[in-house]
DNA sequence: TTGCGCGATGGCACTGAGTGCCATTAGTGT
DNA sequence: ACACTAATGGCACTCAGTGCCATCGCGCAA
C-alpha cells in the first residue's frame, strides 16, 4: 500500500498520546511510567522517545505546528493591515485548533490543571506564542518611542484575551460560544490597545481621554483640553 | 554563638547557588551534575536536594518569598485605591527585588537566556506572578461584566511592562535607570487599562475617546458626543 | 565533664527519565 | 526472491530525585 509507512507512524503516534492520556487520567502524572504508555500503545519504552522528546511532550503533540501557523499569518499578512489585527488574527488560529481537537483539548485542560509538571510546560508553550506575537509587533512598530514596550504589553495582552476565552470554553467542558466571546475578546483589544498601531502609520501622536458618561461636557473639554496640551 | 545554627544553613544555601551559578557558566546546565555543585560547595550531594528541590531551582532561590511579598501587598492595599494601582504597586516590588539582587540577577538573566531549561523555569515563575496579581484583579473588579476578561488582561499588560523593563535592565547587564522607565511603563498601563478600575467603583459606564493630537477641536466633540450616545 | 536530645548530614540503594548503540525486523522497490 | 532503508526494541548507561538510616555536631541539663 502506498503512503502506508507515515500513516502508520501517525497511528502510533496517536496511539501514545491517547494511551498516555487515558493513565495520566487515571493513575496522574507522576504515578504513570513511560514503560506503561508504550505498552498501552502496543510499542517499545524507546520508540516512544522517538515519538516524543520526553514524558511531558506526548499531551502537546501538535504545538509545533500550531506556531507555524501563527509565524505563516505574520509572514503572510498585508503591510497595511494594522498590527494588532494581524496578532488577533494569528492567536484567532491557535484558538481554532484548539477547538478542532474538540475532546482532547479538554482532557488537556484537566491535566494542566491537576498536575503541576504539565501545567508548567502549558505554561512555557503558551508563552511561545506571546513571543511570536511580540516579536512580530516590535518587528512593526519597534523604532518608535516606547514601541517595544507597546509590542509588549499589546502582545501579552492579546494572549492573555485568547487564554480567558479558551479556558472559560475548557472550563465548562467544551461549550459554550467560544468564537463569540473571542471576537468581543479581540475587539476589546484592538479598542483598548490599538493606539500605538494608528500613531504608527498616520500620526506622530495620540491623547486618549477616559471619562465617565454623565460628566458634564464642560468637563470633558478641560480634560481633553489638558491631555492636549500635555 | 546564638543563631549560629539558622546563620550556616543560610551559608550553606548562599554558597550551594553560588556555585551552580559559577558551574553552569562556565560548563553549561546540562552538563554539570548536582554532585558537582555539591561538591563545589562543600556539601554532599544528598544535603543539596534538602536545601532545593529540584537542580533547577538552586537559582531561583527566593521566588517564594517574592511571591509571597506581592501577596501581602494585596492582602494591606486599601479598599478604596484603584485595583491597578494596587497591581503596579505589587510588581514594582518583585522590580526592586530583582534590582536588591545585584549581580546575581543578571547572571540569572544570562542563564536563562541560554539554557532552555531554566528559562522554561522563569516562564512558569513569571506566571505565577501573574496568576497572583489577575486573581486579584478578579476579586475586586470579577463581578462586572467583562470583568473577568479585565482583569486577565490587565494582569497580563502589568506583568509584560515588568517583564519589558526588567529585561532591558538585565540585557544592558544592569545599567540604567530602571525604576524612572518602571514609572512611566506602569504610568502607561494605568491610563491605557485603569478604565474598568473607575467603572467599578463609581459609575456604570465610560467613555473612551482616542484622537490624533492635532484634529480640530469640534471633531473631538463630534465623537465624543457620538461616543457618549453609543 | 558527661550524657541526652535533636536537627543536619552524608552515604547507600532504588526508581524512573532520557540517550547511545546495535542487532533485528518490516516495508519498499527491482 | 533480493537488496535497501527506515523503524523498531532491547540493552546498558548516566543522572535527577527519593527513602532510609547511621552518624555527627551542637546546645542543654544533671
Amino acid at each position: 500500500m502506498t503512503s502506508g509507512v507515515p500513516d502508520r507512524r501517525r497511528r502510533v503516534r496517536e496511539a501514545l498520546t491517547a494511551a498516555a492520556i487515558d493513565l495520566f487520567l487515571t493513575k496522574g502524572y507522576e504515578e504513570t511510567t513511560v514503560d506503561e504508555i508504550a505498552a498501552a500503545a502496543g510499542v517499545g519504552r524507546r520508540t516512544f522517545f522517538r515519538y516524543f522528546p520526553s514524558k511531558e511532550d506526548v499531551i502537546f503533540p501538535d504545538h509545533e505546528a500550531r506556531l507555524l501557523r501563527v509565524a505563516e499569518v505574520f509572514a503572510t499578512a498585508p503591510h497595511d493591515e494594522p498590527p494588532l489585527s494581524v496578532a488577533c488574527r494569528a492567536v484567532h488560529g491557535v484558538l481554532e485548533a484548539y477547538l478542532d481537537e474538540g475532546v482532547i483539548a479538554v482532557q488537556r485542560y484537566r491535566l494542566t490543571r491537576d498536575f503541576p509538571q504539565l501545567r508548567a510546560r502549558e505554561i512555557a508553550s503558551a508563552h511561545s506564542y506571546h513571543i511570536a506575537v511580540t516579536r512580530y509587533l516590535v518587528d512593526r512598530v519597534g523604532d518608535e518611542p516606547d514601541g517595544a514596550l507597546w509590542a509588549e504589553v499589546a502582545g501579552s495582552a492579546v494572549v492573555a484575551a485568547h487564554n480567558h476565552v479558551l479556558r472559560q470554553y475548557l472550563k465548562a467542558g467544551g461549550k459554550g460560544d467560544v468564537l463569540g466571546k473571542a471576537d468581543r475578546a479581540f475587539r476589546y483589544i484592538r479598542e483598548t490597545l490599538g493606539v500605538t498601531a494608528a500613531r504608527s502609520e498616520e500620526v506622530d501622536d495620540v491623547v486618549v481621554a477616559v471619562m465617565r458618561r454623565g460628566m458634564p461636557l464642560a468637563n470633558v473639554m478641560s480634560r481633553i483640553e489638558d491631555a492636549l496640551e500635555r
